[in-house]
DNA sequence: CTGAAAGCGCTTACAG
DNA sequence: CTGAAAGCGCTTACAG
């Protein structure tokens, strides 16, 4: 009695059974048999592969090819909502092309501390890689692959960047606020170094340092999370006191829910006292009441875009800087400024 | 002048530039060497290696061992935040193990209509999968891999299954609004049919059959999603008039948020009108006000505890169910019932 | 303590 | 139209 594991066929076993070589297996599996196998034969195979349930071995086919079809993503967080539908985007492109996606999720804010390549599970073609600090970007390189960067600075060393148009989101902010008659503004941003986040800062400060009356009351930095929100805008509002700011603009969305939640806690009101503003228009902007004027960044068509610019350059294809453009999601958290 | 490009080192380019053989090179970085490599050879071929900043071929190497270290995670879907935490629990076990995961993220709702086999970039050596609908099984278990289900019909198939006790955070909920006085439910059931839901239904349906006088008024299926909730409970709410629910159990913290959207347009109050009760206990149930009282599951830890269970049975270790404990977040969606 | 050799399963020239 | 052979880069007995 063997208690051997019946181990996977192979393509020599799919051979023998159809009375072939293991050429014309492979010839025939890969869909490259016209003109070069007979029709009989080349159904023989089929079904001889249909019987043993083969399936190819992928290691030793990108060990025979030295390519893998496959590519790694890189982000700063699955469990935020954003970087999730950034991931399925660039996966559902790539499934298109018969391309396997390997995703590393660099430790929460942390940047990719350990070597992304170490993990990775297969041989890697090519990196997609988002909003990461300048230093992580390091590491990627030495990959050697080609690689493209999301919601990152433009023209650095990647083989190509795809970016939602950060500053023209800020400027929508800007302008639907100020259009509202607001003057006294504060900016809620985000506790993070990276291009994304510089841009919307020296936006909201170009756009309103341009409009007479209007000023940047004061800038506080937060943790991205709920909690952080409220603890800076709580900051924000009670130092300013009598002549608070009227608007308060945040980098994201989860700082925003944060932001209502301390304005109601300082007996205010959201919009009448205190109009807020997000960024992502992520689930949360409309689970929340009011819900949230936010910027709609396209994060799953970010992810696309990324593997569609990312699959050429695989074969050595051009660089280039890619923007796609945002809109703003005009909802109940903003309205005209009420008294003094 | 060449460009051929400069192909990336070997274990035989390390052999020659440390002046020694392959197999040599092999013990020594695989960190078998000692007692069988002098330290100084030891010492040349990790410099050799450094210097020529030489990785390892994983698909040769799988090729050569037959497993890879990789597992296949499979989820519905990552920008559910309970799966993309289940996700981060079990990524971060096997890195711990020196494990690769790779992710089948099958299409929202749909089940994994692909074989998710097929889109495997490496060769497996086991599976991960959660809350899949019945027929999705079928496919997992076609692989012939070592499996552990989560949160998902025990003493099935599988090498193990590992589950919150979603039984034990039904009861939960059913007590609480019991001792608040509650008589009047409805049930806001998520519109998936799989095993974690049908027990939150059953138990629901047992706990307040067990109380004379409290009785579930009525039932209503809803997609997973803020406006699925909203829809359900504005159903449940016109059609039951002033005999209506005086507490509203959804089986999904997004089907509450949306239920509490229902309750106030409706022009009615959570919780001094209608009380609501969420699942999952994610980042939204604390983004809204009031917060949502709802079932803490340990995602992460159901996640981690997942592939804990998954490395022994790669080995061929044993099967078994194991049951994680839930904690009910009591919080402001719920109060004692007004009115008749 | 060290090295030469075999072989994992695949694909691709090459020879018939 | 078809098959025998080589080789991708690694690890592991095996022989010295």
């Amino acid at each position: 009695m063997s208690d051997a594991i019946p181990s996977r066929p192979t393509s020599r076993d799919v051979a023998q059974h159809a009375g072939v070589s293991q050429a014309t297996v492979s010839l025939v599996l890969g869909d490259r048999w016209r003109g070069r196998v007979s029709p009989a034969r080349a159904e023989a195979v089929r079904a001889a592969a249909r019987e043993l349930g083969y399936r190819p071995n992928l290691a030793a086919r990108s060990l025979r090819l030295g390519r893998s079809r496959t590519v790694l993503v890189v982000v700063p967080s699955l469990t935020n909502e954003f970087f999730a539908r950034m991931h399925a985007g660039a996966v559902r492109v790539a499934a298109g092309e018969d391309v396997g996606v390997v995703l590393y999720p660099s430790p929460e804010g942390v940047g990719p501390a350990r070597d992304p390549f170490a993990s990775a599970s297969a041989t890697l073609d090519g990196v997609l890689a988002s909003s990461m600090a300048v230093e992580a970007l390091a590491a990627l390189r030495e990959g050697g692959l080609p690689l493209v960067m999301l919601d990152s600075e433009p023209h650095g060393t990647a083989s190509a960047t795809v970016n939602p148009d950060i500053a023209a989101g800020m400027r929508l902010v800007a302008a639907h606020l100020l259009g509202l008659g607001h003057r006294r503004f504060a900016h809620i941003a985000a506790d993070v170094d990276s291009w994304t986040f510089r841009v919307r800062a020296r936006v909201l400060a170009g756009e309103l340092a341009s409009v007479p009356g209007a000023r940047l009351v004061r800038t506080e930095r937060a943790p991205i999370a709920v909690a952080g929100g409220l603890a800076a805008a709580t900051r924000v509002l009670e130092a300013t006191g009598p002549h608070r700011p009227t608007a308060l603009v945040c980098d994201d969305d989860m700082l925003a829910v944060g932001a209502c939640k301390a304005v109601r806690r300082l007996g205010l009101r959201v919009p009448e006292d205190v109009s807020v503003t997000g960024f992502d228009d992520l689930t949360v902007a409309t689970a929340v009441e009011p819900e949230l004027t936010t910027v709609a960044l396209p994060a799953e068509e970010l992810g696309a875009t990324g593997m569609r610019a990312l699959l050429p350059a695989l074969a050595g294809g051009p660089a280039g800087t890619t923007v796609l453009p945002v809109t703003l999601s005009r909802r109940g958290s903003t309205a005209p400024p009420t008294g003094p």
